[in-house]
DNA sequence: TTTAATTTGTTATGTACCATAACAAATTGG
DNA sequence: CCAATTTGTTATGGTACATAACAAATTAAA
């Protein structure tokens, strides 16, 4: 039942200016002993830089995040992409309908089941996903520069004992 | 040239289903090595827990943000809590309607300059600030219980070392 | 000092992202 | 075989922003 609608890629919503993780002179009091504070302030520093060092290719980071998994995923179904990025199902038809319109993805009749797509990237996805992926590692490299690459993997294994509670 | 319009506070939008940080049998590829991809899982599950655990009090996380920052920097003019949240002022209007029609904040006449507010904790709001900060810390311990004290130090000090570049 | 620029809070307007609900078609289970 | 579930989709709505334009007030310049 599967109709493909292509909505155009829309652009990235900016943040106006450039965020100060820490302003001069300012009490913080508790936000300051608070790990989720403390991501939270990195995570907007970082998505402002992805989005500058991506704009480029109009891409965000779940953009990024859809394409990888449907590079190395092949034939995904648009209800695992939707559980895996933790949206809803009608989210992640928007995502894949842009992507799609960029011209990055398919969606392929499933194998087994009539209902369902496989999504695959095009050529031209597969050609661009090589491309982002290094501007993206590029990216992660930068903002993660104050790091030995010993710290850098110690913080992502912190950061991943965070999952489950 | 203030008039304090005052919206009713919404509800925050949560998640439809709880997220899998790392869905069994999916290829993540270059997601795994990412920085930026380790802050994004941790955050959504963070975001997903603070909100449960205030719902309570409808607070969100930049709610109580603001709600700190008044109350540790008296007399904070609207603009300056703009920028440190980094958001528009625009927001930080509307972020202020909402916590003043919660009656925690209100906007004082400030003594030097006849444009600007002073924002200020209400009676109500400090009480309220104290109870939900003992929420928060209690959320913030929840997120980080498998980290020890010092991993915890250790995770907070990474992190603000990403925010720079 | 008189004028020009800037700042402050506000409103109006628009957009990106995502949720819920309702569906038809297809699949699966009892 | 029929009921329940699943899949992708559309319709609708909400929330958190952004940008732009303002009047009033302040500050800087000439």
């Amino acid at each position: 039942m599967p109709s493909a609608s292509a909505s155009r890629p829309r652009r990235p919503a900016a943040r106006g200016e450039h965020f100060e993780p820490h302003v001069e002179g300012i009490a913080y009091g508790a936000l300051d002993t608070l790990v989720g504070y403390a991501i939270r302030r990195a995570q907007i520093s970082i998505y402002e830089d992805f989005l500058a060092a991506l704009a480029p290719w109009d891409i965000t980071p779940q953009r990024f995040s859809a394409l990888t998994l449907i590079a190395g995923n092949p034939a995904l179904k648009l209800t695992d992409l939707a559980r895996i990025l933790g949206i809803a199902r009608s989210g992640a038809v928007q995502l894949v309908d842009q992507l799609q319109a960029m011209g990055y993805v398919t969606r392929r009749d499933a194998a087994t089941d009539k209902r369902a797509y496989a999504l695959m990237l095009t050529p031209q996805g597969k050609r661009a996903h090589a491309r982002i992926t290094r501007a993206v590692l590029d990216h992660d490299q930068r903002i993660s520069a104050r790091l030995s690459e010993a710290e850098r993997r110690k913080l992502i294994e912190l950061l991943g004992r965070l999952g489950a509670f």
